[in-house]
Parts: structure tokens; sequence; C-alpha cells
DNA sequence: AAGGACAGCAACCGCAATATT
DNA sequence: AAATATTGCGGTTGCTGTCCT
């Protein structure tokens, strides 16, 4: 059963038709409907063991589909949207002192997940470091060691440590983003199943 | 109004680490 | 100790909305 999204679509939709055959392994955006049964099984069961979780609620996704669905967006403590200007300054020091290790940072920012703030450092941060970066080129181009920022995430470290000191004097020029919060769905609309079963033992 | 370019982000993929048999 | 299964992580893809011309 597809649920149709209350706002925008958004990934891949590898499956959109309507039968699916038995067994076919379901790829592409989750319905509501996944997401509920996913959610009330997690809460009646527990989280972990992940291939069970996705053959025993009878979901045709595959464990690690179940357990990316749960962290990264059904998680009752995941915050969503709006990564705060402090929020941003811890990213780009703890990027600086851990690299591309997003759990690791991803554990100093409660409620953020790996997946939002490797998203935002690629979004955000890289395009900015870009853009800064050509536009020093454009103005500081006679020799003195011109900072010829890479893209990449390599040797991008320390000038993010540039970066986080004059970003925490000019936030208002990092354009902070304020995202829109909502959702297809709102996970909160999946509370009251948890009130219902009156079950606590998860989270 | 049309459509092309760009931005945002959910979700997939591949691989490495870890656990289990 | 080796083989197999599972989990977790980081990189990447590709769909959709928005902006711009």
């Amino acid at each position: 059963m597809e649920t149709t999204m209350k706002k925008k679509g958004r990934g891949k939709a590898t499956i959109t038709s309507q039968k699916e055959e038995e067994g076919t392994v379901r790829k592409g955006p989750w319905t509501m409907e996944e997401d509920f049964i996913l959610f009330n099984y997690i809460l009646n069961h527990g989280e972990g063991l992940w291939n069970s979780v996705a053959k025993a609620s009878g979901l045709k996704r595959t464990g690690k589909s179940c357990r990316l669905r749960w962290l990264n967006y059904l998680r009752p403590d995941v915050r969503r949207g709006n990564i705060t200007a402090e929020e941003q300054l811890l990213i780009i020091q703890l990027h600086a002192k851990l690299g591309n290790r997003w759990s690791k940072i991803a554990k100093h920012l409660p409620g953020r997940t790996d997946n939002e703030i490797k998203n935002f450092w690629r979004t955000k941060i890289q395009r900015h470091m870009k853009v800064s970066s050509e536009h020093m080129m454009n103005h500081h181009c006679s020799g003195s060691q011109s900072s010829g920022m890479t893209t990449t995430d390599q040797g991008s470290s320390g000038k993010a440590i540039d970066m986080a000191e004059s970003f925490s004097q000019a936030k208002t020029t990092f354009n902070v983003v304020e995202q829109s919060n909502e959702n297809y769905w709102n996970v909160e609309d999946l509370w009251p199943v948890h009130l219902l079963n009156g079950d606590h033992h998860v989270i």
C-alpha cells in the first residue's frame, strides 16, 4: 500500500508500484504505514536484531533499512531541522578534531544523527568553504600562501578551525539555515500508539 | 509560464568491524 | 581458527522543491 506523502516527496523511489511481488525487498521512501509498523514493533520488542525486526514485523525491508529508518527518523529523541548556530560551531570544531567521523560527532550533539550532520556538512559547510575559497582566490591571488581550500574533506580540517573562529564572530554572515521542520508526517503522529501500548521499555 | 540549474536530504550501497556459530 | 551473519559507518545517489532566467 502506498501512502500519499503530506509534503514533498524525497529520496529514491525505486519501487513505486502498488503491487509488490511476494518476497520482494522494498526500497525507496518509507510509507506512513511502514513507519507505523516499525515504530510499533520496536516499542514492543526493543531495538536491535534488525534482520529479525525486518522479518518478524512483516516489513518487506532489509534489516539495514529498518535500522536506518529508526535511527534517522523514527527514534523519539531525534531532533530535526534547525541546526542552531551553536551546533554548527560545534560541528565545525568536532570535524576539525575528528574528521569525517560523523557518528562520533553526532554523539556530541544529542538528538542529531550522523546522517543529518553529514548532509549538513556537505551541503552547508563544504559549500561555504568553497565559496569563501573562491572569494579569497579572487581577492588574494597575489602569492602569499593563498588558502586554496579544497572542497574535499581531506585537508579541510585546518581551514575549518579558522572558519570556526571567524564563524563565532560572524554567525550572522554564515547564513544560518532555518529549515522548514515539516515532514511527510510527524513522528509525533505515531506517539499515541506508544501511549496506548503503555510500553516504555524502549528508549 | 516554462524550463534549466541548484540545493536539500532521505535512503541506498559497499565495506569494515564485530559477534556468533 | 575459520566461516558466516549481523551491525555500523561513511560515501554516494537521485528525487523533489525552489530559485533564477
